[in-house]
DNA sequence: CCGACCTGCCAAACCGATTTACCGGGTCGC
DNA sequence: GCGACCCGGTAAATCGGTTTGGCAGGTCGG
């Protein structure tokens, strides 16, 4: 363990002194070196296999390279892997590290978590939630650069979350696309951003489209399986139902695809439906396959990632944070429930 | 930022040396100190929201009370999230912190990372797989404590996997316990440790009950949700067919309900179902909702970090580590795919 | 020929903790 | 009354880097 070479070892193998070492390696602007000594410190190096150690460099520069990465749950869903690895990518770029907690919706855990991760000298935080709600960064965090994650904030902060109108237009273009001119969307009751701006987005597109407002429906109900499928069979359970139907998120619409097997309506011959958040385990693996508009969590976590490194390089040059905010378009992700309007 | 307190400041507002802070805060063995100078350190510290620097503290002492998780895939299922939780949990009592890195299953990615964390004086690593496989563990990390996560290693390592007979045991049980006598397993022909334990289990536990051997019927087949919807066809079109049918997993468990859907067969009445590795999402929300053997993803990462706490204590009293291995039983997730057999 | 300036390099300070080694002063035993 | 020992505490070294402030020696312009 011990065995590994410090910058000593590798001045003493290149006959220089650990300044010169120090210099060569970071390429620090502003000093000289010849291109001999330079040779013979890098040989040095890599004949000693010599990385710096991560620790004494954050103590002295007061930079840890490093990023905290801040849930408020990491077990319950797929989508914070997806956030993590997304913001992993941009900080592997940046030779950094990310440290990931997990605080469960616990105000004094939170704060705990972030006192141990301030004091190990990170750059900076990701704070992320896992759904797209508005959060309120803690005070504790008031001193260093943080980017609001899959949320957005009233702070002063810069935050990137998804842009629900713009899934609502894509889910009712799937289904224009495909003929049908009698459209539905179960929404949600809940006041979080992603249950007005999908219905909005899907409002307006239909109008777009020329779709008479009457031959449009949107209800808006608790977001659960069950409450879905009693809101799908009102829906469904008559004459001149719709044919296309747009459900606020994957869970959803498996009550709408339960309520339809009732009714004995198929998917997608005599309703097409349309999901969204793309839980792939679960959309994937229903028959048919269901169609659904994705949620850009890997962009986001980039996005977040990004973001953060240019409020940490502002800083570290005394520059105010110049805060930014983004909205990013998912993906729609064509499978097997969605098809043409029957007869 | 920069006004973090340091032990200077509060040696001086206590009226004592750094030393006197330091061996006041961390109780340090074998010193002494007046009950009326610990009141004043513990005064000072309070007053000045002193909490110690990390970084200097683990360059100094070569300890950073952080621990990597290195994983080769965190993006596509929920298990990542679940085991990070189940650690993190046990690191956070030891006031610790965990790096999260994937690997995406690419050893020169891989080797990068494990520098990183190196270069981080990290003080162990858990190495995890997302599904229970045989895994070796790469040799940079062999100076360091290392646990293999989810997976089992024939390097002289510890490990903690599922325990995969117990699983089919116990699977084999509730079809048993609900009236069946003519049981069918699907399998998966892959060669993985999971592959051999669940049906060796399975039948184990069935003979035990007195089945006759030629009522139980195992069949392996590519651990798909199509592959699962053939085999389930032949299984089941018959009049002699099984009555409970026990899936692999819970994907192929979904192939099997779209194959009992199309043969008119009605879950639980009909058919009763039992799937394995609980993948909340999926087996909630389908109808009926999956019985199934849920995967010990949280006891898993809390034993592996638990051990790695072990192993890391006794390197630093210079002992030998003490290898461990452990098999953890999933527990059973009672929902509505498991009735009476018919008639 | 002198001073200014450049080149190439290094010694020492520093980051903030822990740990080692030691030091006055009082107490105790004899 | 003297050495041994305990008590409560501190000064300085240390971890492994980076950064500051120079310092020889050579070159160049005037």
């Amino acid at each position: 363990m011990s065995e590994r070479a410090s910058i000593r070892d590798v001045a003493v193998r290149a006959g220089v002194s650990p300044t010169t070492v120090s210099h060569v390696l970071n390429n620090t602007p502003g000093t000289r070196t010849s291109e001999k000594t330079r040779a013979r410190v890098h040989a040095a190096a890599a004949e000693l296999g010599y990385s710096a150690n991560a620790v004494a460099r954050a103590l002295r520069t007061r930079r840890s390279d490093s990023v905290g990465f801040v849930g408020d749950e990491i077990a319950t869903t797929p989508f914070a892997g997806k956030l993590i690895l997304g913001a992993q990518e941009v900080v592997r770029q940046h030779d950094g590290v990310l440290l990931v907690t997990n605080t469960s919706y616990d105000a004094e855990l939170e704060n705990r978590e972030i006192r141990e991760l301030l004091s190990r000298d990170i750059d900076g935080v990701l704070y992320a939630a896992m759904y797209h709600r508005v959060v309120t960064v803690p005070a504790s965090l008031h001193a260093a650069p943080v980017v609001v994650l899959n949320a957005r904030t009233n702070d002063d902060r810069s935050w990137v979350s998804p842009d629900e109108y713009a899934g609502g237009e894509d889910a009712a273009q799937v289904l224009i696309d495909a003929g049908h001119r009698r459209l539905a969307m179960i929404g949600n009751a809940d006041p979080i951003p992603a249950a007005s701006g999908r219905p909005a987005g899907f409002l307006a597109r239909a109008a777009a489209a020329g779709i008479p407002s009457e031959d449009v429906t949107v209800v808006y109900v608790s977001p659960t399986a069950g409450h879905a499928a009693e809101a799908a069979m009102r829906l469904l359970d008559r004459p001149d139902r719709p044919t296309g139907l747009f459900c606020f998120n994957d869970l959803m619409a498996m009550g709408a695809y339960n309520s339809a097997r009732r009714l004995g309506l198929r998917i997608p011959d005599d309703l097409s439906v349309v999901g969204f958040d793309d839980l792939a385990i679960l959309s994937a693996a229903v028959d048919p396959a269901l169609t659904t508009v994705a949620l850009p969590h890997l962009e986001m976590g980039a996005w977040a990632a990004e973001q953060l490194y240019v409020e940490i390089a502002a800083r570290a040059t005394g520059q105010p944070s110049p805060v930014r905010h983004a909205e990013l378009r998912g993906e729609v992700v064509h499978r097997a429930s969605v098809g043409s309007p029957p007869r």
